[in-house]
DNA sequence: TAGATTGTTAATCGATTAACAATC
DNA sequence: TAGATTGTTAATCGATTAACAATC
């Protein structure tokens, strides 16, 4: 069981991940089972890797029936899911601080935001979404009594590297990181660059090329 | 030249966004030139990786100088920014919308948000962020006059395939999803997923099987 | 020069894909 | 059975890293 973790590579993760947010969509599968070139063609991906992932996950499936969604969902639930609920807290409460929250509210309310910090007197001590927005002196005090191993930053691209010192000095093992700058942390931390301008930037550049490609190898239909 | 588009893998794109983002914070380099280990520092990579990233972009660095600093952003900028600028339209004005018009005008100015949809009449009609909110249902008619190629599309889980099939239908070539499910496109349309309830699980997993780790080590085989 | 860095090729690593015996 | 699928190993692919001659 235990050497699971080491069989378990962060692509993995991702994809039981995805393969979980599939699988709960109502009528997604038509039975109880699901084939692999079924949930590989849902997720973009190849039967092979499908099997492979769900082989590294520890469920089997049954020849011709397939794998049987419902402990497919509560496996990877297994994995992915602290039993006592993930507690994270958010950092910088600005529009995407807030829009996080509130998809966390729609999508994911397992995840428990325990708490929410900003360094702007107009926004401490306002309730945002449901949750009282603290000042961001407290932090240190804050995560002293409280069990939380996670935070998500939301700060601008300059406060980044510095809320970050903050929280590893805290005790903090895994940021996800929505600034758009790239944060310097220890190794035993965890960090998920979730990278909103190098998204939009790069779709822009390679559609930008592939067309270019088309034009130069066309040569003559648009000319 | 043309070649280089070959050469340019979509993970090299990125990280040359990256590179760019770091070299333009005023201060971030002593002088006005940087060796390959010091911006691989800033950017958690490889020196070796950074020198690959900067031949395939086609640029030549100085033995004991190292790479000029403005030379290297400039031909960034000429690999990822359209010159005539990029012109992309957003569907789906929730919080998550929002946030991205927020962040665009705030971190990317030359990104060029020509049109944002919503189907809740609610919004329609309004200013949102110093844009106007259309109906969702004149996309087609916008799209035949407009030259877009890239959408953003931060809709509900269940609308995404929806939107972007009507996108591609349109003629869209490329796509940045922020809805939490993956969307099926033909292939010479690019997507690029930001997937914020996967990387928050992914951190929250990481970091649980790491300390479980810790502690069975520390205890002993098992826990 | 001596020392440090670039440019580039070769070696390594990891992840994906193909293949196929085992299974139902 | 015949046919389709799983589980798993081997082959392939791509990306990263190491190494080092060329350069200043």
């Amino acid at each position: 069981m235990r050497n699971r973790a080491k069989t378990l590579s962060g692509k993995t993760v991702e994809r039981l991940s995805v393969y979980r947010r599939i699988l709960r969509v109502p009528g997604a599968v038509a039975g109880d089972f699901v084939y692999s070139h079924e949930l590989a063609e849902m997720a973009s991906g190849t039967a092979a890797q499908v099997r492979r992932d769900l082989m590294a996950l520890g469920v089997a499936g049954h020849p011709k029936r397939g794998y049987c969604v419902t402990h497919l969902v509560d496996a990877i639930g297994e994995l992915l899911d602290d039993p006592e609920g993930t507690r994270v807290i958010l950092v910088g409460v600005g529009d995407l601080g807030r829009a996080v929250l509130r998809f966390v509210k729609g999508y994911r309310p397992e995840l428990k935001i325990v708490a929410a910090f900003d360094k702007d007197p107009a926004k401490i001590g306002r309730m945002i979404h449901g949750y009282r927005c603290r000042d961001i002196d407290d932090l240190e005090s804050f995560l002293q009594t409280a069990a939380v191993r996670v935070a998500i930053v939301a700060v601008p691209a300059a406060e980044a590297q510095g809320v970050s010192e903050r929280l590893v000095a805290a005790g903090l093992r895994g940021i996800v990181n929505f600034a758009p700058a790239p944060i310097l942390v220890p190794d035993h931390v965890r960090v998920e660059r979730v990278d909103i301008a190098t998204a939009l930037e790069k779709v822009a550049c390679l559609v930008r090329l592939s067309a270019a490609a088309e034009a130069g190898s066309a040569l003559g239909d648009v000319a």
